[in-house]
DNA sequence: CCTTGACCTTACTGTAACTGCAACCTTTAT
DNA sequence: ATAAAGGTTGCAGTTACAGTAAGGTCAAGG
């Protein structure tokens, strides 16, 4: 499988795959021409990867991600650690969105003409910031 | 209220208070000297920012949430329409978080010397990403 | 045989949203 | 007077890409 069927079964971009192999996420054989082939092992890699990217992680998390998904020996105690990290940050994150959700939700139909600093809304979306990370 | 107290008020960084004032997301007054100087408005403004920084929003993004937040006449329907899109985009991201975290919470009790490919939970992650976005 | 077109390659540049650093003012304290 | 603290601008670096240029390869067709 070549380049831009790769990109367009994992969703990614074939610049987007260029570029996760300049930064060796990735590693596809390559031809004697130079040009890379893809199985279905970096298709399931990539699909990690975009899965990843939704969720806005680095290239350096990205990568654990990997690892974790490529040991087949995967030793609990090592992955419990990592996972944990990842936990925190998905619950905060998890938090933010559910605060932001609740607080646009109310924005329709609320604060019309309201004095801006006394708006319990908008106190709640600006009073909670310095909590967090 | 001076920058380096703006900064340890809001959780934002002096550096990055700097910035936003380069990109115009936020405009402080200035003394005579160049110094800026930042009211409780300013501040209420750093934590919208604050938060829109949590939640990965754009430049853009974190502008149009201000002036939402600073429209004291908000027209419904306008927010309405602005409020839907983030919807959706908050919805996409929660799922993936979601589904993430599940994956990870199985990940360190199962799957250990499987056959990567055969992996239910890994396949689970790799799977689905391509109908996102 | 040679060209056309599709697809690939590398390499370089550009972008967003910061972050860091240097050089240089002011103000305040000693 | 001088040093320390805190501010300023401006430019360079970082990350994770996206865009573009210049060129290589290869099958199909006149």
């Amino acid at each position: 499988m070549n380049l831009g069927q790769a990109g367009q079964q994992s969703g990614l971009s074939a610049r987007t795959i260029r570029h996760d192999e300049d930064v060796n996420l990735v590693v596809s054989e390559r031809w004697t021409n130079g040009c890379g082939t893809y199985d279905s092992c970096d298709m399931h890699e990539f699909c990690v990867l975009q899965r990843a990217r939704n969720l806005s992680l680095s290239i350096g998390d990205s990568l654990l991600l990997l690892i974790l998904y490529e040991d087949r020996e995967r030793v609990s105690v090592n992955v419990k650690s990592i996972v944990g990290t990842y936990f925190a940050e998905i619950d905060d994150k998890f938090a933010g969105l559910q605060s932001l959700r609740g607080v646009l939700a109310r924005l329709g139909c609320a604060c019309r003409g309201d004095e801006m600093s006394v708006c319990p809304i908008f106190d709640g979306l600006a009073g909670e910031a310095g909590s967090e990370h």
